[in-house]
DNA sequence: ACCAATCTCCAAAACGTTTTGGGAGAAGGC
DNA sequence: GCCTTCTCCCAAAACGTTTTGGAGATTGGT
């Protein structure tokens, strides 16, 4: 391994100059700063990154906890969040930690932990916000900069990115009612994610805004996953009052519906409409292609890590909070 | 932040008492480690990473960069992979590091770089082997320990897991023909990628052992996404030979796949049989559900994980390939 | 010819650990 | 009572950077 010292020797000069001819400091002669550069890209070095972090006290890297609910954990949301946030990281020299735990359990609490004492990380991005979410008040606590997609309830300043949930569900159900649909069910998530409240929110008020009465019969709650998807539409079709069309919280929900809707020999489109969340599964290649309302996870993630890393230096941001408005992709699961 | 010389202070000992009564040394006082980890645990000490690595020359991080080709990578085989690699690498006290490139570019490279030289992984997790792949020549050149995912056709030596393709592809293709089948097609990968070389050479040998003429009409490649399976298969289904069956070397490209189906009024598992591999995506749940060949992702990102963890440590490994058999489950996409 | 200002450069300190190479005192053997 | 062996502890060095606080040339003004 190369180090500053073998470049310094090599080139009679001090380890001072060589780093701040390589940091672009203005006080080395231009002529020393050039030679300097070159033999350093010749000899191959690198500078330490641990020696930088210690020196600088800052790690350049920032942390992203996956919310893994169990072992199987096959959500394409994910993939390209995760892409997102490496690209964006990337582009300003930043790394980007990983890790995975179920939410609010020990294990996750445990590398918060480990990356906030240890100074591992200089920045968090959070999301699958809950409505009262420990790791927002710790990270607070902690001084740590973060930012989150989706707010919780807490009484924090939010710094991040949200989905304008209600304006995308009043296209949705207008959507829906304009079919003719007023059984509309709503298939949501756990009632402490801030996702799922903001969409049974949105629906609710979907519905409001068409005059319809909402039916309690009609609301059910399943897990982000197509099995769980799948149990839930079976609740609502054993009912006596089914329901016309139904909206989920997310694609993969939607696709557990689907399934079950055309087990039951329905057909999807003509017989039950059928509507997502997120455009990222592979939306459009099911079958029938379906509704959604798709947002631009990627995008999203690179917008978190851009006010993330400005936080983290110090300089203003444009905006806390971006809004991003949902696109409704009409497909043939909601149009007969 | 409090550091190893606030605790040492506080208990009126030295830094180098602290340190071995917290690594576990046995050159230390029962009574003495006892009231260390107490004090320590109180202060919220953690070592400080930075510090830690500089000093030991190891960064207890290991690495891994997502081949994203475009900025949409949505799929969900990476979710639980990724899920995996942090799940096992935790469990070790390691960190997972990720960044994303596309596979073969400058980015890719100066990632690997930037990893590499300044030592900011132990080690790295490398998959979507391509068979001439110059970063397991670029990481044996650099004496960084290295697992893989499948092997390449280089004279290197392999550590890392293989799904053992072969097996999985004579039960496939046996299954097919049990049902009838003789016009068996393939979608396949980019030619170069280990995957697809290692799951043509499958298909051709389901066949020979199914006593089928191969027909290169029948072949055609796509670039694993549902797109790309979806035009393929429209490829496919515009020739003069139309096939009765296809094999697809993802299960997204398969449901590319029975999209294009769907739309020529063909009703996938009667008037056509379509199968994928994987067994990540939603396949239970997609319409019909989907013939896969299921490998278990999130174990096989754990041992890759453990083997790669051995590696850095120096530890002799129990095997240094381990195949895995993935498992057939017919679903209704092949089944009339 | 002198002083001040400007350019370049550098030695040394600091960041927070782990490891090296003992050293003091108690216990044990004869 | 002396020598050896443990037991428990520690000072100092080292890891590879960045930053601090000048110091020696050179230039420019008068």
């Amino acid at each position: 391994m190369t180090t500053i010292k073998d470049v310094a020797k090599l080139l009679n000069i001090s380890i001072t100059t060589v780093s701040r001819a390589l940091d672009g400091y203005d006080d080395v002669a231009q002529e020393t700063r050039e030679l300097v550069i070159r033999t350093a890209q010749e000899m191959g070095y690198t500078p330490n990154r641990a020696a930088r972090q210690l020196r600088k006290q800052r790690s350049e890297t920032i942390g992203y906890i996956l919310p893994t609910d169990k072992p199987q954990f096959a959500d394409a949301f994910y993939s390209e969040f995760i892409a997102g946030l490496g690209d964006a990281a990337a582009a300003s020299n930043f790394d980007l930690l990983v890790s995975a735990a179920p939410p609010d359990s020990a294990a996750e609490k445990a590398i918060y932990q480990r990356w906030a004492q240890g100074r591992k990380v200089d920045g968090l991005v959070v999301n699958r916000t809950r409505l009262q979410d420990w790791r927002l008040q710790y990270l607070s606590g902690q001084k740590l900069p973060f930012v989150s997609l989706e707010r919780s309830l807490l009484p924090l300043e939010f710094i991040g990115v949200e989905t304008d949930i209600a304006q995308g569900y009043l296209d949705l159900i207008g959507h829906l009612t304009s079919q003719g649909h007023s059984r509309i069910a709503y298939i949501g998530a756990a009632p402490d994610l801030k996702i799922d409240h903001d969409r049974y929110t949105g629906y609710r008020s979907g519905l409001e805004a068409a005059s319809i009465a909402p039916d309690p019969a009609l609301v059910t709650r399943a897990d982000l996953t197509p099995e769980g998807g799948y149990q839930a539409a079976i609740r609502l079709l054993n009912q006596a009052t089914q329901p016309s069309a139904i909206v989920c919280v997310n694609d993969l929900t939607a696709i557990g519906a689907m399934h079950a809707a055309h087990e039951r020999g329905l057909k999807v489109g003509r017989d039950i409409a059928i509507a997502g969340f997120d455009g990222v599964a592979d939306s459009a290649h099911t079958q029938p292609p379906l509704t959604t309302l798709d947002q631009p996870v990627y995008t999203i993630a690179g917008l978190l890590v851009n006010m993330l890393l400005k936080l983290i230096d110090g300089k203003p941001l444009d905006e806390h909070q971006v809004r991003i408005k949902p696109n409704l992709l009409i497909r043939a699961s909601t149009v007969g």
